[in-house]
DNA sequence: TCTGGGGTCCTAGGACCC
DNA sequence: TCTGGGGTCCTAGGACCC
């Protein structure tokens, strides 16, 4: 049976977010930053127009910011978090066949509702808008890349009013004649310099490419884009996701820091994070690395890693701490400007299927209760239980000059009526 | 001076075995 | 010690996504 794919797609989501609840916001250029304020992850269409790229250092538009007055947020993902929640209940109204994509994104299967189409993405639409605040637009197509494809033009296309239905062909080929290569889902910086010396451009072109070449040359992920601009599904639609595979926490220092003490503070407060979304999973870890690095942009950087293999597979956040405390104990490096850390928890398995060891004499029944408890009353509010060595300061927390409150998930910072 | 964080999959090459 | 092919497993690195 032939799926319609529909793409559902927030526009500008976290800017979008922000103005949710500072409607002064709207119509102005706005951007929200990255961790450390440092770079531009997501931007208003008003900033989109200057220019200002994903991804832009903020000294680099420092005259574009003054100059136009452009509003800079630091990210609040715990807000986008739970508006993203709402936006998913509220497409899953409109299809029993969703996939969520990503904090901003979903599938939907439209199959059966091919009537009206657009009629119905029009009304998904609006009622995300009227019950979250939140515009979005939706593209339909055969496949998800050529859904992708529709959304990629029902967000700039007047004329599309935010929903555009490429499920029609002789219409598929004026739309992909339209979107650069470089925008299709899976071409990549790398491919797209590639494929333009080899003259393809458009969507159009790379659609008629042959296959068998574009597999040699690039892998046989990408020779399914090709299939998928064709109308050849290659990808469904995943309703349950498989469980992850790994697990990292990661953050760049708000200053650089040179003693050990503080390396490993970090170490330790960003494993204590990671065991808590493997509970959250009901996984456990078998593998732990944790690497540490300089500044990129210095003369002498380092970077190293180590991983252990741990005799059991745990997620207990006393263990995997011990691990992380050796590592850094034989990854750090006198006089050195120590300017990330970070944890990544692989070989995971589902917390019931871990494989004991005879020589394993660990009370794991006791342990597996304290780190519920712990979770209980962390999970109320600010972590208020951590390990000593995560540290009582942590001078090397990441800066977050312009957050804006939690209206949504914090008492204290609910929105005010004045 | 100042440049994010969390994931996935594939491939090439080395180690090791028969 | 070298000769040789075939297979598996593991790891590092590349490319992509949001």
């Amino acid at each position: 049976m032939n799926q319609i794919f529909a793409l559902a797609d927030c526009n500008n989501f976290y800017v979008s977010c922000e103005r949710v609840f500072d409607p002064k916001l709207e119509k102005k250029p706005v951007v929200v930053l990255s961790n450390n304020d440092g770079i531009v992850v997501a931007r208003s269409n008003e900033v989109k127009a200057l220019g200002v790229k994903m991804g832009a250092a903020v000294f680099e538009i420092e005259n574009l910011i003054k100059q136009h007055n452009i509003r800079l947020l630091s990210s609040n993902y715990t807000l986008y978090a739970d508006m993203s929640n709402r936006i998913m209940e509220t497409l899953s109204m409109f299809t029993p066949d969703m996939e969520i994509y990503s904090i901003d994104e979903a599938f939907l299967n439209l199959a059966g509702f091919k009537n009206s189409l657009t009629e119905y993405g029009q009304q998904i639409r609006q009622t995300v808008k009227q019950w979250t605040g939140i515009p979005l637009s939706i593209g339909m197509g055969k496949t998800k890349t050529l859904a992708k494809i529709a959304n990629y033009i029902a967000k700039r296309s007047e004329k599309a009013q935010g929903v555009l239905d490429l499920t029609d062909s002789p219409y598929t080929e004026r739309a992909l004649s339209q979107v650069p290569v470089e925008k299709v889902w899976g071409v990549g910086w790398r491919t797209s310099a590639k494929l333009q010396k080899m003259g393809i451009n458009t969507a159009l072109e790379l659609s008629r490419a042959d296959v068998e070449k574009i597999r040699d040359k690039f892998g046989v992920v990408f020779a399914r884009v090709v299939c998928e601009l064709r109308g050849e599904v290659c990808y469904s639609l995943e309703q349950n996701p498989p469980a992850k595979k790994s697990v990292s926490v990661s953050r760049m220092f708000g200053e650089a820091i040179e003693t050990k003490e503080q390396l490993m503070e970090s170490a330790a407060t960003y494993t204590a994070r990671a065991a808590e979304k493997l509970r959250e999973q009901h996984a456990a870890a078998g593998l732990i690395t944790v690497y540490v690095a300089t500044s990129q942009f210095i003369k002498d950087t380092y970077f190293n890693s180590l991983t252990v293999k741990l005799n059991v597979s745990t997620n207990n956040t006393f263990e995997l701490i011990n691990a992380a405390v050796w590592c850094i104990e034989n990854l750090y490096r006198e006089n050195c400007q120590f300017k990330r850390c970070g944890i990544i928890l692989n070989d995971l398995v589902p917390q019931e299927n871990v494989q004991h060891s005879l020589f394993d004499n660990t009370d794991r029944q006791k342990s597996k209760r304290l780190m519920e408890a712990i979770d209980k009353i962390n999970c109320k509010g600010d972590a208020s239980l951590r390990w000593a060595v995560e540290g009582l300061n942590q001078s090397w927390q990441v800066r977050f000059k312009r957050l804006s409150k939690r209206y949504t998930t914090n008492w204290k910072e609910i929105p005010e009526v004045a």
